[in-house]
DNA sequence: ACAATATTTAGACAATTGTATAAATGTCTA
DNA sequence: TAGACATTTATACAATTGTCTAAATATTGT
């Protein structure tokens, strides 16, 4: 479980920009605009989730679409799952 | 989903030491001594972890003890479950 | 080629964080 | 009460991070 996942996750814009992406994929400037901050800066954010894997993007044109990249959520979940899972179900 | 939840678990000596309280209860110095940084960094984590509910702690004459609090855990998963619709980590 | 639009990259800066050492607090036992 | 042990708190500092503005890159249409 890489260290960049969780430092990714741990930036309260970078998990709303996965709940946008949750909805419907998204280009860069359809996410940014839904932030109070500088356009660079959620680029940045999506560099981070980027290089953890979470997103994945694709050039279309002007834009730039970025979707979820939902198997690495579900080795989150393993993650938790596995090790905290809690009473009853070990199925190691 | 608290904000001080995902930071604490950004830092990997953090997910050392819950894995750690996974196998069983331990004192701050035990966990502390499973680390080759300084005991007062290790409880400095260790309030981190309590401040995010992940572990709670009780006094044991000179020692203190700390336990994983499996509930947050669960709401994890239930926060990863319900937004990026985990499907593949059916159980029975 | 030029301009307009979309996005990223570079550089700077303040805030946060992880670590260290030293001092403080709490508990036990002689 | 004193002294030893266990742990936390205070303080400082370097490294990392989130944000900004400005510049660079990429694409489209004129």
């Amino acid at each position: 479980m890489d260290d960049s996942l969780f430092r990714a996750l741990a930036d309260p814009t970078r998990r709303k920009i996965l709940e946008l992406l949750t909805e419907k994929d998204r280009t860069a400037g359809e996410i940014a605009e839904q932030f109070p901050i500088a356009f660079a800066s959620v680029s940045h954010h999506l560099g981070v989730l980027k290089a953890a894997d979470l997103v994945a993007s694709e050039r279309e044109g002007q834009f730039i679409r970025y979707r979820l990249n939902t198997t690495v959520f579900q080795e989150v979940v393993r993650y938790f799952m596995t090790r905290f899972g809690g009473e009853g179900e070990k199925h190691a």
